[in-house]
DNA sequence: AATCTAAACAACCGCCCGATT
DNA sequence: CAATCGGGCGGTTGTTTAGAT
């Protein structure tokens, strides 16, 4: 058996709101407060046949004081950014580090348009930069094939494109697979600093001991210790102080969430290129090709400041070196032909 | 100008969790 | 301790709007 509907469905009017109602809702709630019931709310206010629910959403969303609605700046692209990579779609915790913003609109924000943002850039860099290492590559294999042992086998070698479900369950098992370098590289473009000394290393060590499972292991030195992952110059306060308080004590499994944060995108842009093959043309280095070749740290402008490289997080040892990759394929392949490469 | 398509936005649904009884 | 309830949250769907053809 369900549980009891919270109102009467069919006395309660469902759909956009008319100005008229946000008004009454607004007069009632400024006059009266919300009496800490919203299912109850509706059946005092006069002339408002909506559900209690709706009531809420429609407040915190849109009528409260102090909401800010759509222009999201660079800085809070980089924060929700940041937040999704650390915590995962905990829209909640991420709408309390930018004030005026609600879970819902960052909600949308993210998959609407920062996710597509976010290929894009991938997509675009990658092009010019995937043009110049082709070339580099060849003139290195023409070379290279000048000194090749007849029938030798280069070293045993994945296929080229991973199974991208099963590969981050299998991180489970191989947490190497975690390259640290990669997600410092990382963090480090998100306009992320990491503190001095050796506390730095502390995260990975706890990235590395954390199970995946999603098990809680309280012992650990949370992250956020360790790191601030956001840019200083941002305007929100650090994760140490905040971020974490808001983390209910029991619920906040830090660096379990960074990688369900990550594991989600990986998936997200793993369906992708599963769901629709032509949409893998530019995220190959979603596969690792370019961390290391990306070389600078800084996260200068928001142009510059290429997310695309997140995934390079969860793959970075499997089409990590693309000359490897090359060279594993048959000579005769039609490899270079395929859409890898995308349009010549 | 009309139609189609994709993007953006608003709202609902259902589940989970903590508080209360 | 179990049942119930409300609040809160994330996922999803429906509607509107903008742009392309």
């Amino acid at each position: 058996m369900g549980r009891a509907p919270c109102c009467d469905k069919a006395n309660v009017k469902k759909g956009p709101w008319s100005p008229e109602e946000d008004a009454i809702l607004k007069a009632y709630i400024e006059q009266h407060g919300t009496g800490g019931n919203w299912i109850a709310l509706p059946q005092k206010i006069v002339g408002l046949k909506r559900c209690g629910k709706s009531c809420r959403l429609r407040w915190l969303n849109y009528l409260r004081p102090n909401i800010k609605h759509g222009g999201f700046s660079e800085e809070e692209d980089n924060i929700i950014c940041s937040l999704y990579i650390s915590i995962g779609s905990r829209w909640s915790i991420i709408a309390a580090q930018l004030p005026g913003r609600t879970d819902n609109d960052i909600k949308n924000y993210w998959n609407t348009r920062l996710k597509k943002k976010l290929l894009g850039k991938q997509r675009k860099e990658q092009a010019a930069r995937r043009a110049s290492l082709k070339q580099e590559i060849m003139t290195k294999r023409e070379i290279n094939e000048s000194f090749m042992v007849p029938g030798a086998i280069p070293h045993q070698q994945s296929p080229y494109w991973p199974d991208v479900p099963a590969l981050v369950m299998n991180q489970n098992q191989d947490s190497h697979l975690m390259d640290q370098e990669s997600i410092r590289n990382l963090l480090i473009k998100l306009g992320g600093r990491f503190s001095d000394n050796n506390q730095e290393s502390a995260l990975f060590t706890t990235i590395n001991n954390y199970p995946l499972d999603g098990s809680s292991r309280q012992d650990q030195v949370p992250y956020t210790n360790s790191i601030d992952v956001l840019s200083s110059s941002a305007p929100m306060r650090s994760m140490d102080s905040t971020c974490c308080s808001q983390f209910p004590n029991s619920n906040y499994n830090g660096p379990n969430m960074c990688q369900a944060g990550l594991e989600n995108l990986l998936v997200e842009l793993g369906g992708l290129v599963c769901s629709n093959p032509q949409q893998v043309e530019g995220l190959d280095s979603f596969y690792g090709m370019d961390m290391a070749a990306s070389g600078s740290t800084g996260a200068s402008s928001a142009e510059s400041n290429s997310w695309g490289h997140i995934s390079s997080l969860g793959y970075p040892q499997l089409v990590s070196d693309y000359e490897t990759c090359l060279q594993s394929m048959p000579q005769d392949s039609s490899f270079e032909d395929s859409s890898f490469f995308g349009p010549q």
